[in-house]
DNA sequence: CGACCGATCGTCT
DNA sequence: GACGATCGGTCGA
């Protein structure tokens, strides 16, 4: 299936471009190795002006660089000692936007991913939370910095959405207020989305 | 279902 | 030297 372009990660609205990921299937080829699934949860990060972002105040470091570049490239982190986080770039050069991508619908490859994550059966545990995703995909800080249109890692028109929730961020308490922003979207009807039921809750319009 | 806890290491101060 | 954009297990209501 053909790749998203570069124009879809361009774009400067990141709120925009993280509710348009869901439903598009995020693939991994390492040496003709296929995984893929259909994205169905996502958190935005504004970058400079968002406390919950790696790049809040422009800061630039060894670590965030690759937030800096032009949207469409990839950014891993190592989360908590053990877990690798995956963020799509987006934005034009020097606005480090970025979306995490917190769950996946398994789609090719679910017996390497089975594999990969050491589980008997394909069920919500396989891709549901960010780390997981990484888990069950292969992908690792060695993954950073690579471009969404090369034939590592790519994403493709996945599904359509119909129903889609906004909700608050999941673990950014240090964030303060910011931690309140409806920066998180998820397919509504998904069963592989994270968090718990309260924090699932639609917010309510104010 | 919610609350809590331990694991584990790269990154930044 | 401190701290995570997490996860899975356990414990109690």
């Amino acid at each position: 299936m053909k790749k998203l372009e570069e124009s879809f990660y361009l774009r400067e609205n990141v709120l925009q471009v993280a509710k348009d990921l869901l439903g598009k299937e995020l693939v991994t080829n390492f040496d003709n190795i296929i995984t893929s699934g259909i994205i169905a949860e996502v958190e935005a990060y504004a970058g400079a002006v968002d406390k919950a972002s790696h790049a809040f105040g422009g800061r630039r470091t060894a670590r965030t660089e690759v937030m800096f570049g032009k949207g469409g490239s990839s950014y891993v982190y190592l989360c908590y000692g053990i877990h690798h986080l995956f963020n799509v770039v987006s934005g034009p050069e020097n606005v480090p936007h970025a979306v995490l991508i917190r769950a996946l619908e398994p789609r090719q490859g679910t017996d390497i991913m089975l594999a990969r994550t050491g589980k008997k059966e394909i069920d919500f545990t396989l891709t549901r939370g960010p780390g997981n995703v990484c888990k069950a995909l292969g992908i690792g800080r060695m993954h950073t910095g690579i471009s969404l249109q090369s034939d590592i890692i790519y994403i493709t028109e996945g599904r359509e959405v119909d129903d889609f929730v906004t909700t608050r961020r999941i673990g950014v308490d240090y964030a303060r207020e910011d931690a309140l922003l409806p920066y998180r979207f998820s397919i509504a009807s998904s069963g592989y989305v994270s968090g718990s039921r309260l924090q699932n809750q639609p917010l309510k319009e104010s």
